[in-house]
DNA sequence: AGCCTGACTCAAA
DNA sequence: CTTTGAGCCAGGC
């Protein structure tokens, strides 16, 4: 049965299945959850992820349509450029090089 | 049920 | 390339 918080959950589980050096789009994560058009339920989804499952939800690899870092995350943006940048995800004028790390479904 | 918010996205100017 | 506006979705009140 699913209860009223299960998005968040799918969303956390979604995210935990991507690899090291990978990155999906929130509307990438939304597709995977079944709704293709819930990609800012995702990006609400995130915002509200427990710390207590920061350590095993690696949200620095969600990002915007096109590689795009979002801006709203506020100043953990940098980190986040910097998790990627950890792993070998490379850059293109600002964003993740999505022909690169980007997946195909 | 109605209204508001937001780590989104796409198209248009 | 940057800025707007509209569409979409789930959750909280």
């Amino acid at each position: 049965m699913e209860r009223k918080r299960g998005f968040d959950v799918r969303v956390y589980e979604a995210v935990r299945r991507i690899p090291r050096g990978r990155v999906l789009t929130y509307g990438q994560v939304a597709r995977r959850l079944g709704s293709p058009r819930a990609a800012r339920a995702v990006g609400w989804a995130l915002r509200r992820l427990p710390e207590r499952l920061g350590r095993s939800v690696p949200w620095h690899r969600v990002v915007g349509s096109g590689g795009r870092l979002s801006t709203r995350a506020g100043p953990g943006v940098e980190i986040q450029r910097r998790l990627l940048l950890a792993e070998g995800i490379r850059f293109r004028a600002g964003s993740v090089d999505l022909t690169r790390h980007g997946a195909h479904s």
